[in-house]
DNA sequence: AAAATGACCGAATTAGTTTTTTGGTCAACT
DNA sequence: AGTTGACCAAAAAACTAATTCGGTCATTTT
């Protein structure tokens, strides 16, 4: 159309400029100029900065959703799905500036907004999880079990493995985690 | 003997602050006043307050180191053994004044000699948990395995469990966490 | 003389104040 | 009806003054 979508700049701009400072440094005037916008036109559209904040939030979480969904083979194994599901996760995490930006944001100062942002995507992840355990669990492909719970030391594990563990020591190969998921928490460690 | 122990005086009262205040809110003033003591006396036997703190979380680490040898019984299997290892870590951890303190000070102010002394506590009880697990290699109770990694996806996964999830859900019983830590560490999902 | 002390010091933290910035509004404008 | 930017109260930042703190060392005590 001729007519300039005024939110559709609006969106852009704001998703750029917390992709580069962050939300607590990211200001209602600069979005504004970025987006070559009066500011008042933003409050035509969203009520808040955090209502702002959260379009985009959910945008990212659709982002996500859509890269879980991409690496999902339901011929593959139980075991290859999950794992391709985590690596694209990890990958997508490292990659997309306005998570690195935001991880950055709530370890350092904590932003309240951040942190529930960060929740969000997380229980979303989970939620995408959810539903590829349940599906193998009917397939009779793993035991039966709490979805959820089970989503949720899934993520916790690789995460600890990816992040943590690199504080103290060299960090882990690609292939190793694989071999580490795999041993923990689909064979087990009993003999 | 006769002779008062102002070493032993200094400790006790720097611990007690330290419980009651935390690192950075105790002061020397304070400490030599709780200790009876002098303050210069302190400096004959601590070089700086971080000696003083540090002396105590090393005792910190051989009390931590008692409680996890008492729960260890041999002739039990390994899953009861790791088990009772990591709920007495977690009820010490509960119990213990200085370690509620400095959890909180460690998460709430982000004070740096306080985080380097939990990651300190942290590394000593994997160290601990490693030697239980070569023992259940050697045993042939469980697979060979890395026993540092595995240690610390124990212990990841186990306060995991106990504190993270219940930070959106309701707690899990504390049987409930020994069926799912036997769940995915020991019998692993696979069918 | 060996051990203990607390007044003292510079550095760092805190409290108090002023200035600037920011999220949000709204009367004017297109 | 849609857009705008000057404007406002409130929050944050910057600045300053005052206090506190870790650590020292000359003096005192034993």
């Amino acid at each position: 159309m001729a007519i300039i979508d005024r939110k559709k700049l609006i969106v852009e701009a704001a998703a750029k400029s917390f992709s580069l400072y962050g939300y607590k440094a990211t200001t209602m005037d600069q979005v504004a100029k970025l987006a070559n916008v009066g500011k008042g036109t933003i409050y035509t559209f969203f009520k808040t900065k955090e209502e702002l904040f959260d379009d985009i939030i959910n945008s990212l979480i659709g982002d996500i959703r859509i890269e879980v969904e991409g690496a999902m083979d339901d011929s593959a194994s139980i075991l290859e799905n999950l794992n391709r599901v985590l690596v694209r996760v990890y990958e997508f995490r490292k990659s997309h500036q306005l998570t690195i930006k935001l991880i950055q944001e709530e370890r350092d100062m904590g932003t309240q907004t951040v942190v529930e942002a960060m929740q969000r995507v997380e229980h979303s992840i989970i939620q995408y999880m959810k539903v590829i355990i349940q599906k193998a669990i009917d397939k009779g492909e793993i035991k039966a079990c709490d979805p959820e719970v089970t989503a949720f030391v899934m993520l916790k594990m690789y995460f600890s493995l990816v992040i943590d563990w690199q504080r103290n020591h060299p960090p882990l190969e690609k292939g190793e985690i694989t071999k580490l998921f795999e041993l923990y928490l689909l064979k087990g460690l009993l003999t």
